[in-house]
DNA sequence: TTGATAATAT
DNA sequence: AATATTATCA
């Protein structure tokens, strides 16, 4: 741990968004009046993801090109930003799947987070198998630390994962079983959100997201602002229990 | 850096 | 054709 990691727990609250900061990638990104589906036009049952601990991913990088009310589909996505939570549900999905079926278009389906799609696992996939290669070579105490092995160290990595690979599938792992979303049914337990800051005007720095999807409740979330270059970015995650 | 995108393979 | 894996980009 770092001080960065103290740092920013102590200006937590302070920088704390507020619900209506975030808005709803699945309104965005999928069909208008499919959002409105999953929409909650009023907040009034909230607390109904205690265990599940409602997840906020915050996105980043918003084009500067004129028009903000851009069609929902031809918007460009963000750039997801992988928590331990979120990283923690990825893990629970591969090891109950094996790493056979361990693919990304299954992995996603298990997750259950919207706005998710199936290239964000497979990019994170990808990371993933190269972390535990390293592990495999450095199996027995050490652990890789590059910054970058950060995230994928919050998560213990499952038996099987370093095995070599010879077993079809002797998982008895059943971290959850999030029952894969096959209609449209607005029960994730997870969901990703984005927003845009505007970091050139402090002042007027009120954003005009529409409504939180079906979970802004317990918003719980810390929120921490990195500059890099001309790049900022802005991390949102929930103080889980994880 | 980390995640997205392009390229390539199955 | 669709999805998975690898490589490269930003």
């Amino acid at each position: 741990m770092r001080e960065e990691d103290s740092n920013w727990f102590s200006s937590w609250e302070e920088e704390l968004p507020s619900p209506e900061e975030l808005m709803p990638l699945s309104q965005t990104l999928i069909s208008p009046h499919l959002a409105i589906a999953f929409d909650i036009t009023n907040p009034s049952h909230h607390q109904q993801y205690s265990s599940q601990q409602v997840q906020e991913q915050q996105f980043s990088h918003q084009p500067p090109s004129g028009t903000e009310e851009e069609p929902a589909r031809t918007q460009k996505r963000p750039r997801l930003v992988w928590t331990p939570q979120l990283h923690k549900r990825f893990v629970d999905a591969v090891a109950h799947l094996g790493i056979k079926n361990a693919v990304p278009k299954t992995i996603m389906q298990l997750m259950s987070v919207d706005g998710l799609t199936r290239e964000n696992v497979a990019s994170h996939l990808q990371k993933y198998r190269l972390y535990l290669k390293r592990m495999q070579g450095l199996a027995g105490g050490a652990a890789a630390d590059s910054a970058t092995d950060h995230i994928f160290a919050s998560s213990p990595v499952p038996p099987h994962f370093l095995h070599p690979a010879g077993r079809p599938t002797s998982d008895h792992y059943l971290p959850f079983v999030p029952a894969l979303q096959q209609h449209r049914h607005p029960h994730q337990h997870m969901a990703v959100a984005g927003g845009h800051r505007h970091f050139g005007s402090p002042r007027n720095a009120h954003f005009e997201l529409p409504i939180l999807s079906r979970m802004g409740a317990p918003v719980t979330g810390y929120a921490e602002d990195v500059e890099s270059g001309g790049r900022k970015v802005l991390t949102l995650f929930p103080a889980g229990d994880d």
